[in-house]
DNA sequence: CTGGATCCCTTTGGATACTG
DNA sequence: CAGTATCCAAAGGGATCCAG
């Protein structure tokens, strides 16, 4: 959930390594997707998410709205009524981010199979 | 470095964070992102990466090298001479990958500002 | 030159109980 | 309802030494 950014300068292929980082470090994490991808859809309360999102605990579906609304990809919006209600959206950054991230999705359903097989060969390779 | 396959089904939104995961999982770890850099370019030899992946530790580069070898994203060349030579270089599924990483870049500079001013309102308030 | 093996510290993340 | 606090286990990753 932190942010690496000991990007030195670096060299060769420069610091475009680096800022690949940058962008992959507002989605890291076991939930952050998962997250933006319920936000992107529309204002989403904190029990909503917690039920959508298999598997979170209440501990870090916390700390990845935290960081997404710091990094202003989520907006969050409280309702001072009782019992409380908060709401968090996804930001035009975010959406942006997630169409990129669509394009990813696509990568991995075209070669699935591909890698699934190249596994296959690497661990049946009598090493 | 290691893959989450806990894709249950999921539920709203599906299936989808799970790809998208499948898919970050070939990238996952500091380095993955470097050595696809450095290897799309043509063949690099170990030693080669090393200096041009600033940071990396043998051990991380050869883990990292093991994992993109065994995903199929990476092919590992042995020249059987003394002193050994070992060229790695992408795959074209790795090429195709790392445009996808390019759009995020693309993102990642687009919004660097965004996102740092997001972040130093959010650091700012008084909580 | 290209790694493998080991040790150890740091970070990530899960479980659970408590609170305004 | 929407978190916070605490404790603890597992994974990631660095340093170092050894070997073909």
């Amino acid at each position: 959930m932190s942010q690496r950014n000991d990007c030195v300068p670096d060299d060769a292929g420069g610091g475009e390594a680096c800022t690949v980082l940058e962008a992959l470090g507002r989605v890291s994490g076991k939930w952050s997707i998962g997250v933006l991808m319920e936000t992107t859809r529309g204002p989403v309360r904190f029990t909503e998410l917690e039920r959508a999102i298999t598997g979170v605990s209440r501990r870090m579906l916390t700390l990845t709205l935290r960081n997404l609304e710091r990094d202003g990809l989520l907006v969050r919006t409280v309702y001072p009524t009782v019992p409380p209600k908060v709401e968090y959206v996804a930001t035009d950054m975010a959406r942006e981010l997630y169409d990129h991230l669509l394009g990813l999705t696509e990568w991995a359903e075209r070669h699935r199979a591909g890698i699934a097989r190249a596994r296959a060969v690497y661990d049946s390779a009598a090493s």
